[in-house]
DNA sequence: AGATTTTTTGAAAACTTGATCGAAACAACC
DNA sequence: GGTTGTTTCGATCAAGTTTTCAAAAAATCT
């Protein structure tokens, strides 16, 4: 279950939002005033924080940039509530790093599904993907096997990445080559072959009896799907 | 770089958008119809998709739909562009898959500010960035190593930040053109290397065994989350 | 079982890439 | 306007990567 920090002094709208959020299925802990909030995100760690700017005790940009500034809480999304509508007010807050910027008065619906959104676009953008013992880091370019580094070359990673984000689809290895190698390859379908091979020379405990990577005599490559889940990026 | 495709059927919103993105440092890439959409998004990869619903010859809904559907271009953020400002199309447009949704008539910078929160990786605002042995104080622009001051240059010094930042991630260099030397540079990527090279000669030990700076054959550099540790803002 | 096709494999040649250096262009500062 | 330090570029070298070829092995078909 996610969980979001609401901060926001007006009583009325607080509980309107905490009973619609808390329907929706969200767990909810809110403060109506600004002074603790920094500390009530490092105890709660939400997943998101729905933030009021103008605050009777202090600055709801100032409180954002608090929480850009935090190692700990960096990277949680934020979206502002206000009325203020203005063009500067609107990038500045954008540009301190929220997430989105809803203007007051806003429909409760729109507030839920632009939540969500933030909800959904963490998942698509999965940099981690897990096989088994096997984990791919996206963004680090990295290969795990039970936890060691593994060397990949630029090649083999891209083509591991290809098929590992694509768990149970065969690919013919002019698709390979397509997508690996780009539209504008010179180079013959063997060459797939032999970095299959090396692939599995790498990652295959037994390269006998491949457990990732699964010939499909006569159509090509697939990476397989039954020692896959994914999990969703920490950082 | 980033791409952009822009789906807008108004020529007057159409040039001033390509105007303003691009004068921001975005590449462009747009169309007036909805029809070939889908294929010119497969074709130009791009990073973002600003979308008009309501086209001449289809439905902005429809395309949003389709690209959500493509497993080669699922993810890719999309922003509606709309007059249709009641609560159900908005509801509706987010729960489609778009990543934000702005009514018209609307603000450029407002728009340019939304883009950049997509292309934004949430990092670390601290003040104070140590890494091991490494200090690199953002405010005073000073850089310690084992508590000794080390004399960068400007761009050592915006270099060594951009990847502090961002420990873990690669990144080509492309990628560090643009964040470091800016979008209107004119410069080959074979400066990245010779300024990774100066960065290394003042902070690495062992040049020869680089601990902080990794390079990634065949993709770029990254600086070394294991030896990174952030601690909080003094501020 | 024998013939045929497809995949796997090893090894060597051709090619890229990244590190490094020196010198030229440039800018900033007195 | 000269001096200093910074930034950029092109060339070179070494290391690593990619590709091809050809032979061996395995699967499929008749």
């Amino acid at each position: 279950m996610k969980k979001i920090v609401l901060i926001e002094d007006d009583a009325d709208l607080f509980s309107l939002l905490k009973y619609n959020l808390e329907k929706e299925g969200f767990a909810l802990v809110g403060s109506q005033t600004g002074k603790g909030a920094i500390d009530l995100c490092r105890r709660e760690k939400p997943d998101l924080i729905l933030l009021d700017i103008m605050l009777p005790d202090s600055d709801g940009l100032d409180i954002c940039k608090g929480i850009r500034n935090h190692p700990e809480l960096v990277g949680i999304p934020i979206i502002f509530l206000t009325a203020r509508a203005s063009e500067t007010d609107r990038i500045l807050g954008l540009e301190l790093g929220a997430n989105d910027y809803i203007v007051k008065p806003f429909f409760v619906r729109e507030l839920i599904a632009r939540v969500k959104v933030h909800f959904r676009g963490q998942q698509s953008g999965a940099k981690l993907l897990k096989a088994g013992e096997l984990e791919l880091d996206r963004t680090a370019c990295r290969v795990k096997l039970q936890n060691e580094d593994l060397q990949l070359t630029a090649t083999e990673f891209r083509l591991l990445e290809f098929l590992m984000t694509r768990p149970g689809v065969v690919f013919s290895r002019e698709q390979l080559l397509d997508a690996v190698w780009g539209h504008d390859r010179a180079v013959t379908d063997r060459t797939v072959d032999v970095y299959i091979l090396r692939l599995r020379q790498k990652i295959e405990a037994d390269a006998t009896a491949p457990i990732f990577i699964r010939s499909v005599r006569g159509f090509g490559y697939s990476f397989n799907e039954s020692v896959f889940t994914t999990m969703a990026a920490t950082a």
